[in-house]
DNA sequence: AGCGGTTGCACAATCGATAGTGCAAGAGAT
DNA sequence: ATCTCTTGCACTATCGATTGTGCAACCGCT
């Protein structure tokens, strides 16, 4: 109610008889090195706090060039994997003075190219990129722009990645998921099914290769009906375990689920299922959630380390690295029905 | 690589012989109404895209005081109310032809009004605030500042709140954990705990009173110990039920829980509990999760309507409205073990 | 040819903050 | 008292876009 309008450094010269830069100098920092008394510099902070001064970003932005924006884009945020990401470089971008700025693409390439061109015109710092759908066009654009980018979960060719060691992930959780009960022959408790995710993305690929070698150390190579890559949308996977289970008759010796969005499209199929159902299996997730390591049957499930994942990319942005190289960051795989000790640890 | 710096309308002039404003009129659509001759403006937008040019929206915003930015505040993305909201909040955003700002605040009243001072620095036109802890210093501010806010999940007193129905939806879970099963006498069956939350809260006030009115209505009024208003850490919660299955020797008949966050606490501690612990009990919680509505035992859970509620905040800011109403939206009764019809409404 | 009325555009001010530069007043040295 | 520094600050241009205003050139008409 002081004012309609926020007050701007000529308001604070006017009330405080300094001129405009001296008001500037004293507010930013900077007035040090502009050798401003301290006495006028707390003349000013007094009535800059008075009348509830704020600096314009926008004026400030436009005059250094700079924004003190991060950019992030997701595919999606209601995705726990995703989201404690979010929180993460959130985290980080704060202790580094950056305000963060998190989009979510959905995965679609067009949306996420908008997305990079919006955030441009804002003038982020940096652009981190999760789950890129389309790398290639990202890093022509931000490079033509001069925008420093990098790549997170899916790597990219034009700028440097972080993404977790996938091959790694897939192979335990494989190796767990060949290894556990079932009292079945062992012919049959090789046949594992692989189910949902997107051939063309690096981690999936990289995933399905470990999934592949690890059935073939154990003597049976899968068969192309064995790997279902549906995409990540929780109605196709629904569709494709339902078919699965219908073929075989019941479920297969072992599942494993490429993501968690794709879990939820298992659920919604399991949901109908009597707990009979599930004695003879082994279902695991590449990804990780609470709640889902809770389920009425086990799940073995790859608990990505994205808090480590943005760290190393931050990282890469300190030692001022531009090039294409890869960092690779080990997942852990949870045992079924525990919660993952890190969710209590910074709490209460 | 064409440049190492980005294009502005003023490289756009030179290159077409135009003059800037010209330029500017012709790429934001204002050439009609400035009597711009199409051929030039198809000219100019010709040489824009080759060069790449992208609106500055920092030089924009300054000049028109305004920045094509939404803000949202939320006290953790990692969590599924929340991010599915911040979900809804984004594309509806896009919708309107405005960027979304999201940050969390971690529950911190001092982080959460730096974060509203930075986004009021960014000029954002609307500020949403999820949760809000200190509403009434956030009015304060924004008010003074000029800025449009308006509350969701949590109401203010000093804005417009879109809050969901909590009375409502808190009667329909304690009814539920009322009327279900265990074969005990009915005084056992009417000893229900509500865990978690904060008392202070105007969400958590209103469903404790309306769990209180149920058991009263049930014959059997709550005792003060029924009653473990703990916060929202996982970790506390995880503590509290502990303490609680010890004094009682086990689950009581009936367990509200009030967030998810503590949810996940609780689980923290069921995970080391056989399955017979739960025979005799019935949980609820107030929040859904699709996780968690397959768990090992019957969750009944409450899912608020994040996007409606964020639809009637935006019809809000459009009617103009800055009065303290609040509007509530009504929340749905999950049934145990089913998956919400609408995560796989609009998909694939 | 002269006149009022459009068309199509250029000029210049402006948004709020920052940063290069200049200058007066005072301190200290001789 | 003069000269040289130093201190403390004001002036002014600048970032890139938008917007109010002015003004030639052209049109049709008489």
């Amino acid at each position: 109610m002081t004012q309609p309008r926020k007050a701007t450094i000529y308001d604070i010269a006017r009330l405080s008889g300094a001129s405009p830069s001296t008001v500037s100098a004293a507010l930013s920092g900077a007035w040090k090195a502009r050798r401003i008394s301290e006495s006028t510099v707390e003349t000013i902070r007094k009535i800059a706090a008075e009348q509830g001064y704020a600096t314009n970003m926008q004026a400030r932005g436009l005059r250094q060039a700079r924004s003190g924006l991060v950019g992030l884009i997701i595919p999606v945020h209601d995705n726990r994997f995703f989201s404690s990401m979010s929180q993460s470089f959130e985290a980080q971008a704060r202790d580094r003075g950056l305000v963060p700025v998190i989009a979510s693409s959905l995965r679609d390439p067009a949306e996420e190219m908008r997305i990079v061109e919006t955030l441009a015109s804002y003038a982020v710092e940096y652009l981190f990129v999760a789950g890129a759908t389309d790398p290639d066009s990202i890093s022509a654009f931000c490079n033509a722009a001069g925008l420093r980018h990098i790549f997170v979960d899916l790597p990219g060719n034009g700028g440097p990645s972080v993404i977790s060691d996938n091959h790694r992930g897939a192979t335990d959780l494989a190796e767990k998921l060949l290894a556990e009960k079932p009292d079945l022959p062992q012919e049959a408790r090789n046949k594992i099914y692989f189910l949902g995710g997107n051939r063309s993305s690096h981690a999936t690929s990289r995933r399905i290769e470990a999934f592949r070698a690890a059935l073939t150390r154990h003597g049976t190579p899968p068969s192309p009906e064995q790997i279902i890559t549906c995409g990540y949308a929780p109605r196709s996977a629904m569709r494709e375990i339902a078919a699965l289970m219908d073929r075989l008759g019941g479920l297969p010796a072992g599942l494993f689920v490429n993501s968690l969005t794709a879990f939820e499209g298992v659920l919604g199929h399991f949901v109908n299922l009597p707990p009979e159902a599930f004695a003879q299996s082994v279902i695991g997730c590449y990804d990780y959630d609470p709640f889902a390591a809770y389920l009425q049957f086990p799940v073995h499930m790859v608990r990505q380390n994205s808090n480590h994942m943005i760290e190393q990319a931050y990282a890469l942005i300190d030692r001022g690295i531009n090039d294409a190289r890869v960092i690779e960051v080990e997942p852990e795989l949870i045992q079924p029905r525990t919660i993952y000790k890190g969710l209590f640890g910074e709490m209460g």
